[in-house]
DNA sequence: CGATTACCATACGGCAGAGTATGGAAAACT
DNA sequence: AGTTTTCCATACTCTGCCGTATGGTAATCG
Protein backbone atom coordinates (compact mmCIF):
# COMPACT_ATOMS: atom_id res chain seq x y z
CA UNK A 1 0.00 0.00 0.00
CA UNK A 2 1.41 3.45 -1.30
CA UNK A 3 1.61 6.55 0.92
CA UNK A 4 -0.23 7.79 -1.86
CA UNK A 5 -3.65 5.60 -1.51
CA UNK A 6 -3.35 6.33 2.12
CA UNK A 7 -3.58 9.84 1.42
CA UNK A 8 -6.37 8.96 -1.10
CA UNK A 9 -8.77 8.02 1.70
CA UNK A 10 -9.03 10.71 4.40
CA UNK A 11 -7.34 14.40 3.14
CA UNK A 12 -8.42 14.16 -1.05
CA UNK A 13 -11.65 13.57 -0.77
CA UNK A 14 -12.62 13.71 -4.34
CA UNK A 15 -11.05 12.35 -7.14
CA UNK A 16 -7.70 10.59 -7.74
CA UNK A 17 -5.69 13.02 -10.15
CA UNK A 18 -5.44 16.41 -9.21
CA UNK A 19 -6.01 19.08 -12.78
CA UNK A 20 -4.53 22.33 -12.42
CA UNK A 21 -7.92 23.80 -11.62
CA UNK A 22 -8.20 22.08 -8.50
CA UNK A 23 -4.51 23.96 -7.48
CA UNK A 24 -6.28 27.45 -8.60
CA UNK A 25 -8.93 26.65 -6.70
CA UNK A 26 -7.00 25.69 -3.82
CA UNK A 27 -4.70 28.74 -4.42
CA UNK A 28 -7.82 30.94 -4.32
CA UNK A 29 -8.94 29.63 -0.69
CA UNK A 30 -5.65 30.11 0.61
CA UNK A 31 -4.96 33.50 -0.08
CA UNK A 32 -8.70 34.48 1.05
CA UNK A 33 -7.78 32.84 4.59
CA UNK A 34 -4.23 33.82 4.56
CA UNK A 35 -3.23 36.39 2.15
CA UNK A 36 -1.06 36.55 -1.25
CA UNK A 37 1.91 36.37 0.80
CA UNK A 38 0.89 33.17 2.22
CA UNK A 39 0.69 31.35 -1.09
CA UNK A 40 4.05 29.08 -1.35
CA UNK A 41 3.92 25.86 -2.89
CA UNK A 42 4.66 23.17 -0.28
CA UNK A 43 2.53 24.34 2.44
CA UNK A 44 -0.26 24.63 -0.29
CA UNK A 45 0.91 20.81 -1.56
CA UNK A 46 0.84 19.82 2.40
CA UNK A 47 -2.57 21.60 2.66
CA UNK A 48 -4.12 19.81 -0.21
CA UNK A 49 -2.37 16.56 1.37
CA UNK A 50 -0.14 15.99 -1.73
CA UNK A 51 3.65 16.93 -2.55
CA UNK A 52 4.87 19.80 -4.37
CA UNK A 53 6.36 17.07 -7.28
CA UNK A 54 2.57 17.01 -8.41
CA UNK A 55 2.65 20.87 -8.66
CA UNK A 56 5.30 21.41 -10.83
CA UNK A 57 4.18 18.86 -12.85
CA UNK A 58 0.97 21.32 -13.65
CA UNK A 59 2.51 24.87 -13.14
CA UNK A 60 6.14 25.78 -13.53
CA UNK A 61 6.78 27.88 -11.22
CA UNK A 62 4.98 30.06 -8.16
CA UNK A 63 4.77 32.52 -10.26
CA UNK A 64 2.57 31.09 -12.81
CA UNK A 65 0.18 29.82 -10.52
CA UNK A 66 -0.47 32.97 -9.21
CA UNK A 67 -0.83 34.19 -12.90
CA UNK A 68 -3.60 31.40 -13.61
CA UNK A 69 -5.31 31.71 -10.24
CA UNK A 70 -5.67 35.36 -10.33
CA UNK A 71 -7.36 35.53 -13.66
CA UNK A 72 -9.94 32.40 -13.05
CA UNK A 73 -10.60 35.42 -9.90
CA UNK A 74 -10.96 38.23 -12.15
CA UNK A 75 -13.02 36.50 -15.13
CA UNK A 76 -15.25 35.57 -12.30
CA UNK A 77 -16.13 38.50 -10.81
CA UNK A 78 -15.91 40.19 -14.34
CA UNK A 79 -18.96 38.04 -15.38
CA UNK A 80 -20.92 38.58 -12.07
CA UNK A 81 -20.74 42.18 -12.58
CA UNK A 82 -22.07 42.05 -16.05
CA UNK A 83 -24.64 39.68 -15.33
CA UNK A 84 -25.96 42.14 -12.94
CA UNK A 85 -25.97 45.02 -15.22
CA UNK A 86 -27.81 43.34 -17.05
CA UNK A 87 -30.71 41.79 -15.30
CA UNK A 88 -31.18 44.81 -12.87
CA UNK A 89 -32.98 47.67 -15.01
CA UNK A 90 -33.34 50.12 -12.28
CA UNK A 91 -30.44 51.90 -11.47
CA UNK A 92 -31.06 52.60 -7.84
CA UNK A 93 -31.92 48.67 -7.33
CA UNK A 94 -28.58 48.18 -9.02
CA UNK A 95 -26.51 50.86 -6.85
CA UNK A 96 -28.70 49.05 -3.78
CA UNK A 97 -27.95 45.37 -4.47
CA UNK A 98 -24.02 46.85 -5.04
CA UNK A 99 -23.77 46.89 -1.14
CA UNK A 100 -25.92 44.34 -0.60
CA UNK A 101 -24.14 41.58 -2.09
CA UNK A 102 -21.11 42.22 0.15
CA UNK A 103 -22.43 39.53 2.02
CA UNK A 104 -22.89 37.37 -0.29
CA UNK A 105 -20.28 36.16 -2.96
CA UNK A 106 -18.53 36.00 0.26
CA UNK A 107 -15.05 34.21 -1.09
CA UNK A 108 -14.51 36.31 -4.24
CA UNK A 109 -14.92 39.54 -1.81
CA UNK A 110 -12.19 38.00 0.86
CA UNK A 111 -10.09 37.56 -2.00
CA UNK A 112 -10.10 40.94 -3.01
CA UNK A 113 -10.03 42.00 0.39
CA UNK A 114 -6.48 40.44 0.31
CA UNK A 115 -5.40 41.36 -3.00
CA UNK A 116 -6.07 44.80 -2.16
CA UNK A 117 -3.67 44.30 0.76
CA UNK A 118 -1.70 42.84 -1.90
CA UNK A 119 -1.66 45.88 -3.97
CA UNK A 120 1.80 46.97 -4.91
CA UNK A 121 2.83 42.94 -5.97
CA UNK A 122 3.43 42.96 -9.68
CA UNK A 123 1.23 40.12 -10.08
CA UNK A 124 -1.67 41.85 -8.17
CA UNK A 125 -1.72 45.25 -8.97
CA UNK A 126 -2.36 45.24 -12.76
CA UNK A 127 -5.92 43.00 -11.69
CA UNK A 128 -6.57 45.53 -9.05
CA UNK A 129 -6.56 48.24 -11.34
CA UNK A 130 -8.74 46.18 -14.22
CA UNK A 131 -11.25 45.29 -11.49
CA UNK A 132 -11.55 48.62 -9.63
CA UNK A 133 -12.01 50.48 -13.16
CA UNK A 134 -14.52 48.51 -14.27
CA UNK A 135 -16.61 48.44 -11.08
CA UNK A 136 -16.48 51.92 -10.50
CA UNK A 137 -17.53 52.03 -14.59
CA UNK A 138 -20.29 50.40 -13.60
CA UNK A 139 -21.38 52.69 -10.99
CA UNK A 140 -20.82 56.22 -12.56
CA UNK A 141 -23.13 54.91 -15.52
CA UNK A 142 -25.72 54.12 -12.63
CA UNK A 143 -25.26 57.58 -11.02
CA UNK A 144 -25.41 59.09 -14.52
CA UNK A 145 -28.83 57.09 -15.20
CA UNK A 146 -30.00 59.30 -11.90
CA UNK A 147 -29.44 62.08 -13.55
CA UNK A 148 -25.82 63.67 -12.09
CA UNK A 149 -23.95 65.40 -14.24
CA UNK A 150 -20.83 63.30 -15.72
CA UNK A 151 -17.95 64.51 -13.17
CA UNK A 152 -20.35 64.62 -10.46
CA UNK A 153 -21.39 60.70 -11.09
CA UNK A 154 -17.60 59.99 -11.13
CA UNK A 155 -16.81 61.59 -8.44
CA UNK A 156 -19.81 59.78 -6.54
CA UNK A 157 -18.76 56.79 -7.86
CA UNK A 158 -14.95 57.12 -6.70
CA UNK A 159 -16.60 58.18 -3.42
CA UNK A 160 -19.05 55.18 -3.46
CA UNK A 161 -16.33 52.67 -4.12
CA UNK A 162 -14.00 54.57 -1.30
CA UNK A 163 -16.73 53.76 1.02
CA UNK A 164 -16.86 50.24 0.09
CA UNK A 165 -13.15 49.19 0.45
CA UNK A 166 -12.84 50.92 3.66
CA UNK A 167 -15.60 48.42 4.29
CA UNK A 168 -13.74 45.44 3.79
CA UNK A 169 -10.64 47.44 5.29
CA UNK A 170 -12.52 48.26 8.92
CA UNK A 171 -13.65 44.34 8.08
CA UNK A 172 -10.34 42.75 7.78
CA UNK A 173 -9.75 44.76 10.89
CA UNK A 174 -13.07 42.87 12.57
CA UNK A 175 -14.34 46.66 13.47
CA UNK A 176 -17.25 46.68 11.64
CA UNK A 177 -20.78 45.21 13.24
CA UNK A 178 -21.48 41.58 12.28
CA UNK A 179 -23.16 40.84 9.25
CA UNK A 180 -26.56 39.89 9.13
CA UNK A 181 -27.56 41.57 12.57
CA UNK A 182 -29.79 44.45 12.97
CA UNK A 183 -26.85 46.73 13.95
CA UNK A 184 -25.43 45.89 10.40
CA UNK A 185 -28.64 46.29 8.45
CA UNK A 186 -28.98 50.06 10.30
CA UNK A 187 -25.57 50.90 9.15
CA UNK A 188 -26.20 49.58 5.23
CA UNK A 189 -29.29 51.36 5.12
CA UNK A 190 -27.29 54.75 6.42
CA UNK A 191 -24.98 54.31 3.73
CA UNK A 192 -27.36 53.76 1.14
CA UNK A 193 -29.56 57.08 2.09
CA UNK A 194 -26.34 59.32 2.60
CA UNK A 195 -24.56 57.81 -1.31
CA UNK A 196 -27.95 57.21 -3.11
CA UNK A 197 -29.60 60.30 -4.28
CA UNK A 198 -33.33 60.29 -4.05
CA UNK A 199 -33.50 57.30 -1.76
CA UNK A 200 -35.09 58.57 1.71
CA UNK A 201 -36.13 56.80 4.92
CA UNK A 202 -39.41 56.57 6.50
CA UNK A 203 -38.05 58.91 9.29
CA UNK A 204 -37.48 61.76 6.32
CA UNK A 205 -40.33 61.65 4.67
CA UNK B 1 41.10 52.22 7.25
CA UNK B 2 38.41 50.18 8.30
CA UNK B 3 35.36 49.27 6.44
CA UNK B 4 33.53 50.65 9.25
CA UNK B 5 34.96 54.08 8.58
CA UNK B 6 34.47 54.17 4.79
CA UNK B 7 30.54 53.38 5.63
CA UNK B 8 30.74 56.45 7.66
CA UNK B 9 31.23 58.92 4.94
CA UNK B 10 28.67 58.37 2.46
CA UNK B 11 25.75 55.71 3.63
CA UNK B 12 25.44 57.01 6.90
CA UNK B 13 25.85 60.64 7.18
CA UNK B 14 24.74 61.48 10.25
CA UNK B 15 26.72 60.38 13.36
CA UNK B 16 29.51 58.14 13.75
CA UNK B 17 27.20 55.57 15.87
CA UNK B 18 23.52 54.55 15.61
CA UNK B 19 20.74 54.52 18.63
CA UNK B 20 17.50 52.14 18.89
CA UNK B 21 15.62 55.53 17.90
CA UNK B 22 17.42 55.50 14.45
CA UNK B 23 16.55 51.82 13.90
CA UNK B 24 13.18 52.75 14.49
CA UNK B 25 12.67 55.40 12.53
CA UNK B 26 14.57 53.38 9.62
CA UNK B 27 11.85 50.73 10.65
CA UNK B 28 9.13 53.14 9.90
CA UNK B 29 10.38 53.85 6.45
CA UNK B 30 11.25 50.88 5.40
CA UNK B 31 7.52 49.81 6.19
CA UNK B 32 6.04 52.98 4.37
CA UNK B 33 7.89 51.96 1.48
CA UNK B 34 7.35 48.06 1.18
CA UNK B 35 5.68 47.26 3.68
CA UNK B 36 5.65 45.51 7.14
CA UNK B 37 6.03 42.21 5.62
CA UNK B 38 9.18 43.65 3.87
CA UNK B 39 10.91 44.59 7.39
CA UNK B 40 13.99 42.31 7.59
CA UNK B 41 16.76 42.84 9.78
CA UNK B 42 19.54 42.00 7.03
CA UNK B 43 17.84 43.84 4.40
CA UNK B 44 17.46 46.95 6.58
CA UNK B 45 20.99 46.46 7.61
CA UNK B 46 22.01 46.86 4.56
CA UNK B 47 19.61 49.84 3.68
CA UNK B 48 21.67 51.73 6.88
CA UNK B 49 24.81 50.31 4.96
CA UNK B 50 25.49 48.33 8.64
CA UNK B 51 25.38 45.19 9.60
CA UNK B 52 23.22 43.40 11.65
CA UNK B 53 25.85 42.61 14.56
CA UNK B 54 24.75 46.48 15.28
CA UNK B 55 21.07 45.50 15.22
CA UNK B 56 21.29 42.77 17.97
CA UNK B 57 22.88 45.00 20.46
CA UNK B 58 20.34 47.51 20.37
CA UNK B 59 17.12 44.94 19.74
CA UNK B 60 16.76 41.36 21.14
CA UNK B 61 14.67 40.41 18.05
CA UNK B 62 12.83 41.39 14.57
CA UNK B 63 9.46 40.96 16.93
CA UNK B 64 11.12 43.22 19.23
CA UNK B 65 12.23 46.20 16.63
CA UNK B 66 8.37 45.92 15.03
CA UNK B 67 6.77 46.37 18.81
CA UNK B 68 8.99 49.88 19.28
CA UNK B 69 8.25 50.82 15.75
CA UNK B 70 4.96 50.59 16.46
CA UNK B 71 4.32 52.01 19.62
CA UNK B 72 6.32 55.19 18.03
CA UNK B 73 4.29 55.67 15.75
CA UNK B 74 1.06 55.02 17.12
CA UNK B 75 2.38 57.70 20.16
CA UNK B 76 3.07 60.29 17.13
CA UNK B 77 -0.30 59.69 15.57
CA UNK B 78 -2.09 59.95 18.74
CA UNK B 79 -0.86 63.25 19.73
CA UNK B 80 -1.68 64.35 16.24
CA UNK B 81 -5.24 63.85 16.84
CA UNK B 82 -5.82 65.58 20.83
CA UNK B 83 -3.62 68.46 19.07
CA UNK B 84 -6.39 68.76 15.85
CA UNK B 85 -8.86 68.09 19.07
CA UNK B 86 -7.40 70.65 20.76
CA UNK B 87 -6.39 73.53 18.24
CA UNK B 88 -9.78 73.63 15.98
CA UNK B 89 -12.89 74.68 17.97
CA UNK B 90 -15.67 74.72 15.25
CA UNK B 91 -16.54 70.76 14.51
CA UNK B 92 -16.97 71.19 10.43
CA UNK B 93 -13.26 73.04 10.38
CA UNK B 94 -11.90 70.08 12.06
CA UNK B 95 -14.03 67.33 10.07
CA UNK B 96 -12.74 69.14 7.25
CA UNK B 97 -9.10 69.45 8.38
CA UNK B 98 -9.42 65.68 8.94
CA UNK B 99 -9.43 65.44 4.77
CA UNK B 100 -7.00 67.81 3.88
CA UNK B 101 -4.40 66.53 5.80
CA UNK B 102 -4.13 63.23 4.16
CA UNK B 103 -1.79 64.96 1.90
CA UNK B 104 0.26 66.39 5.00
CA UNK B 105 1.80 64.04 7.29
CA UNK B 106 2.84 61.99 4.33
CA UNK B 107 5.15 59.55 6.37
CA UNK B 108 2.73 58.89 8.76
CA UNK B 109 -0.32 57.90 6.35
CA UNK B 110 1.69 55.90 3.93
CA UNK B 111 2.79 53.68 7.31
CA UNK B 112 -0.62 53.38 8.24
CA UNK B 113 -1.27 52.58 4.59
CA UNK B 114 0.74 49.40 4.96
CA UNK B 115 -0.24 48.49 8.64
CA UNK B 116 -3.64 48.22 7.07
CA UNK B 117 -2.49 46.23 4.32
CA UNK B 118 -1.01 44.22 7.18
CA UNK B 119 -4.17 43.59 9.34
CA UNK B 120 -4.07 40.12 10.49
CA UNK B 121 -0.92 40.50 11.61
CA UNK B 122 -0.53 39.86 15.80
CA UNK B 123 1.15 42.82 16.40
CA UNK B 124 -0.67 45.30 13.92
CA UNK B 125 -3.75 43.86 14.65
CA UNK B 126 -4.57 45.89 18.48
CA UNK B 127 -2.37 49.05 16.83
CA UNK B 128 -4.82 49.17 14.06
CA UNK B 129 -7.74 48.68 16.47
CA UNK B 130 -7.01 51.32 19.01
CA UNK B 131 -5.94 53.81 16.34
CA UNK B 132 -9.16 53.37 14.18
CA UNK B 133 -11.41 53.11 17.41
CA UNK B 134 -9.59 56.68 18.52
CA UNK B 135 -10.21 58.50 14.79
CA UNK B 136 -13.94 57.20 14.94
CA UNK B 137 -14.97 58.58 18.26
CA UNK B 138 -12.90 61.96 16.94
CA UNK B 139 -15.19 62.36 14.35
CA UNK B 140 -18.26 61.13 16.30
CA UNK B 141 -17.89 63.56 18.41
CA UNK B 142 -17.57 66.21 15.83
CA UNK B 143 -21.04 64.82 14.37
CA UNK B 144 -22.65 65.03 17.31
CA UNK B 145 -21.26 68.69 17.98
CA UNK B 146 -22.89 69.43 14.59
CA UNK B 147 -26.21 68.46 15.85
CA UNK B 148 -26.65 64.67 14.93
CA UNK B 149 -28.21 62.10 17.02
CA UNK B 150 -25.61 60.09 18.34
CA UNK B 151 -26.30 56.28 16.52
CA UNK B 152 -26.41 58.61 13.53
CA UNK B 153 -23.39 59.91 14.17
CA UNK B 154 -21.68 56.78 14.78
CA UNK B 155 -23.26 55.43 11.84
CA UNK B 156 -21.52 58.92 9.91
CA UNK B 157 -18.16 58.36 11.58
CA UNK B 158 -17.83 54.82 10.47
CA UNK B 159 -19.02 55.69 6.82
CA UNK B 160 -16.91 58.89 6.63
CA UNK B 161 -13.75 56.66 8.07
CA UNK B 162 -14.58 54.12 5.52
CA UNK B 163 -13.92 56.74 2.98
CA UNK B 164 -10.79 57.65 4.44
CA UNK B 165 -9.41 54.00 4.65
CA UNK B 166 -10.33 53.73 0.80
CA UNK B 167 -9.07 56.53 -0.27
CA UNK B 168 -5.46 55.05 0.81
CA UNK B 169 -6.30 52.26 -0.98
CA UNK B 170 -7.01 53.60 -3.69
CA UNK B 171 -4.02 56.09 -3.42
CA UNK B 172 -2.58 52.50 -2.84
CA UNK B 173 -3.32 51.48 -6.21
CA UNK B 174 -2.81 54.74 -7.80
CA UNK B 175 -6.23 55.20 -8.70
CA UNK B 176 -6.61 58.15 -7.16
CA UNK B 177 -6.15 61.78 -9.25
CA UNK B 178 -2.58 63.58 -8.13
CA UNK B 179 -2.70 65.26 -5.17
CA UNK B 180 -2.40 69.11 -5.47
CA UNK B 181 -3.98 69.02 -8.85
CA UNK B 182 -7.25 70.82 -9.43
CA UNK B 183 -8.92 67.15 -10.09
CA UNK B 184 -7.98 66.22 -6.71
CA UNK B 185 -9.58 69.38 -5.53
CA UNK B 186 -12.54 68.77 -6.71
CA UNK B 187 -12.92 65.14 -5.30
CA UNK B 188 -12.10 66.16 -1.68
CA UNK B 189 -14.81 68.88 -2.20
CA UNK B 190 -17.47 67.01 -3.18
CA UNK B 191 -16.51 64.58 -0.20
CA UNK B 192 -16.79 67.46 2.09
CA UNK B 193 -20.11 68.82 1.02
CA UNK B 194 -21.45 64.89 0.49
CA UNK B 195 -20.43 63.85 4.34
CA UNK B 196 -20.36 66.96 6.01
CA UNK B 197 -23.97 68.05 7.10
CA UNK B 198 -24.45 71.93 6.36
CA UNK B 199 -21.66 73.00 3.86
CA UNK B 200 -22.95 74.20 0.59
CA UNK B 201 -20.98 74.50 -2.81
CA UNK B 202 -21.58 77.96 -4.37
CA UNK B 203 -23.48 76.07 -7.55
CA UNK B 204 -25.93 74.97 -5.00
CA UNK B 205 -26.90 78.26 -2.81
C1' DC C 1 47.14 55.31 31.37
C1' DG C 2 45.01 50.96 31.94
C1' DA C 3 40.47 49.02 32.11
C1' DT C 4 35.79 48.99 31.19
C1' DT C 5 31.93 49.86 28.23
C1' DA C 6 29.51 50.80 23.88
C1' DC C 7 29.06 49.64 19.34
C1' DC C 8 29.93 47.01 15.35
C1' DA C 9 32.08 43.26 11.87
C1' DT C 10 32.54 38.52 10.70
C1' DA C 11 31.56 33.96 10.73
C1' DC C 12 28.66 30.37 11.96
C1' DG C 13 24.37 27.08 12.38
C1' DG C 14 19.64 26.52 11.43
C1' DC C 15 15.20 26.69 9.06
C1' DA C 16 11.91 27.30 5.24
C1' DG C 17 10.66 27.64 0.77
C1' DA C 18 11.95 27.56 -4.61
C1' DG C 19 13.09 24.83 -8.19
C1' DT C 20 15.42 20.35 -10.27
C1' DA C 21 16.28 15.45 -11.04
C1' DT C 22 14.86 11.06 -11.13
C1' DG C 23 12.23 7.17 -10.63
C1' DG C 24 7.83 4.65 -9.75
C1' DA C 25 3.04 3.43 -10.40
C1' DA C 26 -1.33 3.59 -12.58
C1' DA C 27 -3.96 4.54 -16.57
C1' DA C 28 -4.51 4.93 -21.42
C1' DC C 29 -3.39 3.76 -25.75
C1' DT C 30 -1.89 0.27 -29.80
C1' DA D 1 0.43 -7.59 -23.38
C1' DG D 2 3.60 -4.14 -24.08
C1' DT D 3 4.47 0.69 -24.51
C1' DT D 4 3.70 5.42 -23.73
C1' DT D 5 1.68 9.11 -20.98
C1' DT D 6 0.10 11.00 -16.93
C1' DC D 7 0.64 12.09 -12.32
C1' DC D 8 3.07 12.04 -8.12
C1' DA D 9 6.92 10.89 -4.28
C1' DT D 10 11.54 11.46 -2.79
C1' DA D 11 15.76 13.39 -2.58
C1' DC D 12 18.64 16.62 -3.61
C1' DT D 13 20.70 21.95 -4.25
C1' DC D 14 20.31 26.86 -3.56
C1' DT D 15 19.06 31.12 -1.60
C1' DG D 16 17.50 34.40 2.08
C1' DC D 17 16.71 35.46 6.54
C1' DC D 18 17.01 34.64 11.77
C1' DG D 19 19.58 34.47 15.72
C1' DT D 20 24.24 33.44 18.17
C1' DA D 21 29.09 33.59 19.19
C1' DT D 22 33.08 35.86 19.27
C1' DG D 23 36.37 39.17 18.62
C1' DG D 24 37.85 44.06 17.39
C1' DT D 25 37.97 49.11 17.93
C1' DA D 26 36.89 53.55 19.58
C1' DA D 27 35.25 56.17 23.37
C1' DT D 28 34.93 56.76 28.19
C1' DC D 29 35.95 56.35 32.92
C1' DG D 30 38.58 55.64 37.23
Amino acid sequence: MSARAAANGMERNQRSTLSAADWERAALELISEKGVQALAVEPLARRMGITKGSFYWHFSSRESLLEQALQRWEDHDSRNLNRSLGEIKDPRERLISFFRRVGKEKLTHEVYSELCAAAGHPQVEPVLERVANRRIAHLSAAFEELGLPETTAMHQARLTYSVYLGFLQLQRQHQTPQLSSEAFDAYIEHVIQTLIPGVQSESQR
